[in-house]
DNA sequence: GGCCTTATTTTGATTAGTCAAAATAAATCT
DNA sequence: AGATTTATTTTGACTAATCAAAATAAGGCC
């Protein structure tokens, strides 16, 4: 099994390619760690050993299919305990990172699953930034949803993805289409309720599954 | 920061003391954290040194006050997360304690503080071990409540905390008076509710914060 | 093209935690 | 009491991860 130190290498390789697969340099690398850059070097040789990264030396540090398997896991793993620690237990978002810094590497996979399961499987965290697919897909356009976008703040509906017609006809009904803004005014992912107000006054109460297939985007 | 092997060392000594102040020998200590002797040695001068352990050469070792203040806190996060685990995720039993010895060491005290919240305060983990307090208080004598007793089993009621006559009125309205014995059908936490059946027949419905007040026993 | 700056790699040490196996002390058993 | 068994400690060595500082390569600049 990877180690923290390894398990941080490879997160971090992956949030600064940033989609691309670019070299990554050793001194961005090294800063994101928080190591001096020797470390870094001993450290990218050592994983490449392992097959979990490419290194072309002076030049910079590339993820294998492996490295990025891993990485991923460990993104998904940061981000859904990210969006329990604000959804569930309300934690002030400021401080939500360095929590989850500890405890991606502590979760199992499927203690990861089921804190998915009972967020109602978002696709990003409250920030917007993409949650990885269970089989490590990692969209780069992706929008947060009623259940999982900022609150208090006014957000624009993007997207209904759920078909049905009869969710369809309730989101209408409701006022909430494509155009539409909202605010978020309280989530209580324990009770499963999502409240929203529309720029028009209206409050209205809707499940966190019916919130989440409620696309949205910051509303400038 | 104590580091997770710390942790362990300490919590060992702490379950290994079992209450008493009794020395813990070091090889019980040494299969208790799954090492050799020697290196069990090394470790206990070390912790000697910062002052969290008394170590008596050749007898064995002991827990100072401000050793079992964190072996304490350490062991509250063990037995919160494990009740989390299968409260809220509804993990199986046999699962829990390797995840829980995981978490233990990843999770911040103010995520600890929430997660007890969370769960309303309980006493004991599902298996009815004490939960030991913030201040660091540990029952020896605890029973588990109808909000953590373990689930489709027959328990016994012990006692009613709470003294309030609306609330004793509540529960003997609903026959739940001590001697009788029930069996918790469900418990979801999310919505904050406990479902149980007398043996009579009828189920009933409480919550959590109500259930957490009705202390139990296994029904023989 | 040679020089200078900057990034990267090497080298040598350090720390925390561990094991294997030898040495020592304590306890037990005739 | 003396011998033997058992528990504990010591010693020497190893791994993973790190830093400081010297050595080296690349790239840009006049």
């Amino acid at each position: 099994m990877a180690t923290i130190a390894v398990e941080n290498y490879l997160k971090h390789v992956l949030l600064l390619s940033a989609g691309s697969d670019d070299l990554v340099s050793m001194g961005a690398l090294a800063s994101a760690v928080a190591v001096v850059p020797g470390t870094a070097t001993t450290m990218v040789k050592a994983l490449a050993d392992e097959g979990l990264v490419e290194h072309q030396p002076r030049h910079g540090v590339r993820l294998t299919p492996e490295g990025r398997r891993l990485a991923l896991n460990v993104l998904r793993k940061h981000r859904l305990v990210e969006t329990f620690l604000v959804n569930v237990l309300k934690m002030d978002w400021a401080k939500v990172h360095a929590e989850a810094e500890q405890l991606e590497h502590a979760i199992s996979d499927e203690v990861l699953d089921r804190l998915d399961a009972l967020l109602g499987h978002p696709q990003t965290d409250p920030h917007g930034d993409p949650i990885p697919s269970r089989q490590g897909k990692l969209s780069s356009q992706v929008y947060a949803t009623l259940a999982t976008c900022v609150t208090d703040r006014g957000v624009r509906i993007v997207r209904i993805t759920e078909q049905s017609p009869e969710f369809l006809q309730f989101a209408e009904q409701n006022g909430l289409q494509p155009g539409t803004t909202v605010r978020v005014t309280d989530r209580n992912v324990p009770a499963g309720l999502v409240t929203l107000k529309k720029s028009g006054g209206r409050a209205l109460a809707l499940s966190i599954v019916a919130a989440g297939k409620i696309l949205v985007e910051p509303a400038r």
